[in-house]
DNA sequence: GCCGTTGAGGAACAATCGTTCTTGACTGAT
DNA sequence: ATCAGTCAAGAACGATTGTTCCTCAACGGC
């Protein structure tokens, strides 16, 4: 019963989780998701509860559609130089700048991110049979390359030994 | 001649670089700059133009103040974990969000935070020794460790032999 | 004393923010 | 055909955004 729906819900989430990709939160106005994920202020609302509630269906449909499938993916990595390339070239925009920016302010995010990040953590450790503490490091290293947009500084990184962390 | 300022240009802008370090661009208001700098509003454009001014004003005095004294520091560190070290217990928090958040939407932005991590992957490949690339990756595993804020993942791996990078 | 200049104080601006309301269109079931 | 229920469409809400205007206070030089 009732009229169908016009617009695709999941649709709708990828393109919010593009929208919060390249933007910050704050930066990201109810205008512009409205007008680019084709749903209407009304069903935005009756859908997602708030601005801040479809920023964690989005949230939640990267961790779900980009971080899971590296973690699976992860934990059969040889060795840490297969890590590294596969963590530098995933599309993590989303949650590099949900625990840059949004994480410090919002506990709900910092807590899935933290999640996330901890799975990321755990595949490495055993893919690798790492103590926690340096699959933590590699993946912060990791995130630190992501960060400056260089994945080629990560190629010449890799050609060459470098334990430059003692 | 004219009436004195009531207010340290100085201290006004150390304050706008906390206020800028602890949230994005767009989450801080003018109005939290005029109550947080107790400068008032006009005070304020005539000094700085505009909010983007007084940004760019603290990005560039946090750059001076906290980024290049650690570049100095980093030209004498003589091993690896030194670097890592000194990296991740400085006072990064408006480069980090500026790289992560105001650098993709403003091209100033975006050069400044380019030319200062340029300056630290100098000093760090002058100080061991080390080709650019290597000094590159470097300087983004120890951001990478900065943005998850867990420097005792660092002290952890420090206190192993950690050639991670293959 | 007065004058020119500069900053403080605060109201006010238009625009945009996130959110809600009202109205009408479309559906399956009665 | 009518009904209740769901959604679309868009106007409209008050609040907040960044910015500007106007008036008064405080100084140095004449």
């Amino acid at each position: 019963m009732g009229r169908p729906r016009a617009f695709d819900e999941d649709m709708a989430v990828r393109a919010a989780v593009d929208l919060f990709s390249s933007r910050a939160y704050d930066g990201v106005s109810v205008d512009d998701l409205v007008t680019h994920l084709g749903v209407h202020r009304n069903s935005l609302y009756k859908t997602f509860g708030s601005k801040r509630g479809l920023y964690m269906a989005a949230l939640r449909r990267h961790l779900a559609d980009d971080v899971r499938p590296l973690v699976n993916v992860l934990t059969t990595a040889p060795d840490a130089a297969t890590v590294l390339r596969l963590i530098t070239s995933a599309d993590l925009g989303l949650l590099l700048l949900a625990v840059a920016e949004r994480a410090p302010a919002d506990e709900e995010v910092a807590a899935e991110v933290r999640a996330a990040l901890g799975a990321v953590d755990e595949a490495i450790a055993g893919a690798l049979g790492l103590p926690a503490a340096q699959a933590t490091a590699l993946t912060a290293a990791a995130l630190g390359m992501l960060l400056r947009k260089s994945p080629e500084s990560v190629g010449t990184a890799l050609s060459q030994r470098l334990d430059l962390l003692v």
